[in-house]
DNA sequence: TAGATTGTTAATCGATTAACAATC
DNA sequence: TAGATTGTTAATCGATTAACAATC
């Protein structure tokens, strides 16, 4: 596996190469340099070679990388051939905006099931037919099919309960959309905290003094 | 100015600091050792000392920190004097999920207005009294009170479109929520993309490689 | 061939961790 | 005083950048 070779902060660039590459398609570009890319992307060549080779080389020299192949190479490895089951839970204001994300625009992501507590939402249904569950039938409807992932759109109070119960039926990662951090620790399991809270409170700083 | 001195990634540990030691001091808590802490954030007392060192020596020796002190100085950090005054820019769901996180939980922001596009959302009142204006009224109502930065809850192409204009009524800062990045580059202005997109992409990857 | 651009190694930079004297 | 724990310097680690031979 070269897998594991590809460090998190060649990871959380993906996205970025993925979105430029994919705008250059659509535009009939075929072919890039590294030097083009850097421009964009606001880094230097040497980091975008050091990236694409991270994961195979497959520029060719003098002439620099083929758009479709490099479009094919980050989309492997940002979301792979088989989709992540993933089950939403919490259906409000913030679970609502991720839900149509999740199934619009998303890719790598296969929305399986919407959990809610509350008696207004419980039996209605998602645009796209997806119904809203009882949480507390939560082990019963993920009994046939364990979710990879559970996207957390609840009260930290609530996560922190809902965590264990999940470790329990299977799940092998939790994204956590709450103002708050989920300090759990699972061996094996990826906690991510993805939520507004801490976004928020460390770009005040960072507009105050100018840094970036 | 020692503000310089603190780097980015340990700006980005503060909320988790911060998060930690409230809890604490709700407990009843007066003191804590820089290992006490690591054990908490998941980290070595080595990387809490030269944290809390870097904005100032304040612990004692032989003794540990104390939990009012610390709180003290990560709040000033974090939240200053002075809140950003702040605007609102699409008030769909995502955009009504920050709101109510901006106006109930985060400290340090001020919300002076918010904008919408369409036409049933224009007029409206956002929970706390604040009205939603027409996003083309958005010169006229700044031009009394200049934001200090606008978060952006809106499409890509609508966030690339009022850039220029966000910069013009003197904006230093957008926070971009929408889902795709905003690749604008101003001079002297922090552009920082908080979207749900990338951090959704990036993290399927993780959890299939178990990668933390 | 000459020019361009990659792949890859080496150098630099910065952040994290370890170690330990200072001191409460 | 002895034990604990900081502040701070040094060592390590990893990521970014620079340099350049390989090659299209």
């Amino acid at each position: 596996m070269s897998q594991n070779k590809v460090s998190l902060p060649v990871i959380r660039r993906l996205p970025k190469y993925y979105r430029y590459i994919s705008d250059m398609k659509k535009n009939g570009v075929v072919k890039v340099s590294s030097s083009e890319l850097a421009r964009m992307m606001g880094t230097t060549a040497s980091q975008v070679r050091q990236d694409f080779n991270c994961f195979g080389g497959f520029g060719q020299q003098g002439i620099g990388y083929h758009i479709d192949v490099l479009l094919e190479e980050i989309s492997r490895l940002l979301f792979s051939e088989r989709k992540l089951n993933t089950i939403l839970i919490g259906t409000g204001r913030l679970g609502r905006a991720i839900y149509s994300y999740l199934t619009a625009e998303a890719r790598g992501y296969h929305l399986m099931a919407a959990f809610d507590r509350s008696e207004s939402e419980i039996g209605r249904t998602l645009p796209g037919d997806v119904p809203i569950s009882d949480i507390r039938d939560l082990e019963t409807i993920c009994a046939g099919c364990v979710p990879d992932v559970a996207v957390l759109c609840v009260p930290r109070q609530s996560a922190m309960q809902l965590a264990p119960q999940l470790v329990n039926i299977g799940i092998r990662g939790f994204w956590n959309f709450s103002h708050y951090d989920l300090s759990v620790d699972y061996e094996g399991i990826t906690v991510e905290n993805v939520h507004l809270g801490d976004s928020l409170m460390t770009l005040g700083y960072r507009v105050r003094n100018d840094q970036m």
